[in-house]
DNA sequence: TATTGTTATACTCTATAACTATA
DNA sequence: TATAGTTATAGAGTATAACAATA
């Protein structure tokens, strides 16, 4: 170990760190999760919409692939959203077999409202911490951030 | 504001950092939600034997309100867990109409051995990081944990 | 032939409504 | 009558299998 005696949180840590730290991020995980526009629309049909604000248009299939569902169950995710006019779905340049998806100005409103709302709660709760607590919870989260990615 | 200009963090942080840490909350959480020991079982089943090893027997009613789930669908999570030796029933005290459902010590092993899965994953990555990353994270949990619970 | 996407069909989870037993 | 719980039934979301169109 490299680290000094005088340090009982990094001795202990791993396991009863792992114990708090699970608990604590599945339960404002849960909170946040909670925090949802649009009742009338899923969690894989907002999380299909979002994907496409982050990466840009592509195939059904792609986007099946990044939600981790099978293609028939985003055949008919889409088949909703672009019913409601939040996508719609253009030839693909060379390969007619495929359609590439795209967000609609409408559907793009959608996904910021959902994005502003959940922050909102969130937000508001953090102004009432204090500066040492934002500095700690800012340090956090690009930890949690490499964690995750792990 | 209470705080001194030199903690630029702190100044613009609410807005900026409820969006960084709620990406890295979620991300997170849906990585730890994968480490699932036994896939024949539900979220909703684990988490009622969660419930019931947290705090003791009770009632299919309390536990659907505490589940947040319908009597109906609780009943039918019961009858799983009970046809596979997790939970049984005892006739309550004074209500015949009531039953008091409480974990089997089979049940009550699922309950550890899911705990144990889902954080060995999480332990093991704590163990890469650097004695003030893990502090930090110390600090991180305990305030997280509050927002949570606001 | 292989690949992309859809249609047909079934399973799981949860809900509401109606019912039974007990208070 | 009111309450605890179950049974009957329906709807949402996702899966696998079979099919159509294109490469």
């Amino acid at each position: 170990m490299r680290y000094a005696n005088d340090m009982p949180v990094s001795t202990s840590a791993p396991s009863a760190l792992a114990t708090s730290l699970r608990i604590a991020v599945m339960r404002l995980a849960r909170r946040l999760q909670r925090e949802r526009t649009d009742d009338s629309l899923s969690t894989t049909q907002l999380a299909a919409m979002a994907t496409l604000d982050r990466h840009g248009p592509m195939s059904p299939g792609e986007l099946a692939t990044h939600e981790r569902v099978q293609p028939p169950s985003m055949t008919r995710v889409l088949a909703v959203l672009e019913e409601r006019g939040y996508v719609e779905r253009m030839p693909h340049a060379t390969d007619r077999r495929q359609a590439v998806v795209r967000l609609t100005r409408a559907g793009r409103e959608v996904v910021l409202a959902e994005r502003r709302r959940r922050e909102a709660w969130l937000a508001q709760r953090l102004r009432h911490l204090e500066p040492a607590e934002l500095e700690t919870l800012q340090s956090a989260a690009e930890i949690l951030e490499r964690l995750a990615r792990s």
